[in-house]
DNA sequence: GGATGTGAAGTAGTTCACAGCC
DNA sequence: GGCTGTGAACTACTTCACATCC
């Protein structure tokens, strides 16, 4: 059994959530002209601590400089590769209400490797319709094989369109409705909810304890340093 | 110092994440007229393992009965009470793009005593426009005073949004912009980012060792029990 | 000098295992 | 009998502190 060299070094759940993070941290340095970074800087933006970032950066090897921090080119290129961002993918969307429309549209859901591959609705008035430059298909006539599937459907088709899915074979299932479904072993379901956001957020509101830092980032569970105020 | 009866127990932040879902689940067998469930029936449909659930819940205080689970609507209450859903609280949208429309128009965002207070948008296009039964105002025009402000503007006025929203007192803001701002302290900022989803599905399935299980839950780092299949 | 990378310590969260109660 | 609730064990993640190297 041969270590493998740079691929699958294991990462944790929570270092894979804040890998995104960086790197869109990094974008932002990148389009600002600066070419270095260090640990404080990316910790400050993301809202963790400096040890937190360089111990997430270490598991993807080590290409930080001591004393001067990382590059920024290939602090991009490194979670990037992490990622698996030089593979492209095909995505499919059900679904194109309000939400799925917006996400099509969206600068920033598409990217990285992720390939629009075909749009489905049910509604007759959506079928036929061009978006996003493709036109919406009908469920029923079968979904195209991909990669990732994307439920934009609402809660009480939820289960019908993660059937049609899995049995196109789509074996990654991104969720945004609110309805729990059941699929085969080997698929994986992620679910989005943004009124669990804003429940949360009200938690912490009512309990006056939350975390509540400068600018800070909490999504996906990332708590701000504790007691630490920035600056 | 008397020790609170009920409120403030400080649940995790894994805890909180999870209740969202656990009522969720509630309100489902509910619907279906069902009045009881067990640990193992909302671990099994959430993702996570039956232990956890039940410690989850005794955090709330011992509302089940040995032998016989969780009265459902009970259940739907404590999980209520504890996120502070009896209070009602104002939601300010600013930015009323395909998402920003998505969202105020979504049965499932606006739930749980938040309230639409008012729209707001930069774009003359969109200003004065009604959209979910209010004018879109004019950001300029001063935001009013709100408990949640929601930033659906592009990246690159979302720091532009966040300062007006502070200006306007309020202190928690969601962030949809894919762009990390800076708030005073006593501020909080939670990040939703749907690109981030993707990746994580997709880092899952470059690298194969991935939470891919049966029905399982992993939105806000909710990870599914190892190795454990489904019933 | 200055920031990375990492063993060691600390903390938080999960899972086990079972006593307690219906 | 069956399922909750919880001390105890375990695992995972974070933070400290510092040796290491540019």
């Amino acid at each position: 059994m041969v270590t493998p060299r740079l691929r699958s070094k294991k990462l944790s759940e929570p270092t894979i959530a804040r890998l995104p993070v960086y790197q869109r941290i990094a974008e932002g340095f990148a389009r600002r002209g600066l070419s270095r970074i260090d640990s404080e800087q990316i910790g400050q933006l993301a809202g963790v601590t400096a040890t937190t970032v360089r111990r997430d950066l270490a598991g993807l090897g080590s290409f930080g400089t001591r004393g001067a921090g990382y590059d920024v080119s290939v602090l991009n290129e490194r979670i990037g590769e992490a990622l698996g961002h030089d593979r492209s993918y095909d995505v499919v969307v059900v679904g194109l209400g309000n939400l799925g429309r917006a996400l099509v549209n969206s600068s920033n859901f598409l990217i990285r490797g992720a390939r629009l591959a075909a749009l489905y609705d049910v509604d007759p008035a959506v079928i036929g319709v061009e978006i996003a430059g493709h036109v919406v298909r009908n469920v029923d006539d079968g979904i195209v094989p991909a990669t990732v599937g994307v439920i934009c459907a609402p809660a009480s088709a939820a289960q019908f369109v993660a059937d049609r899915l899995v049995e196109a074979d789509v074996h990654a299932i991104l969720n945004f409705s609110p309805q729990v479904v059941t699929v085969p072993i080997g698929t994986a379901v992620h679910y989005v909810d943004f009124s669990i956001e804003l429940q949360i957020l009200m938690y912490h509101l009512n309990n006056g304890t939350g975390p509540l830092g400068g600018g800070v980032l909490h999504s996906l569970g990332i708590a701000s340093p504790s007691g630490r105020r920035p600056s």
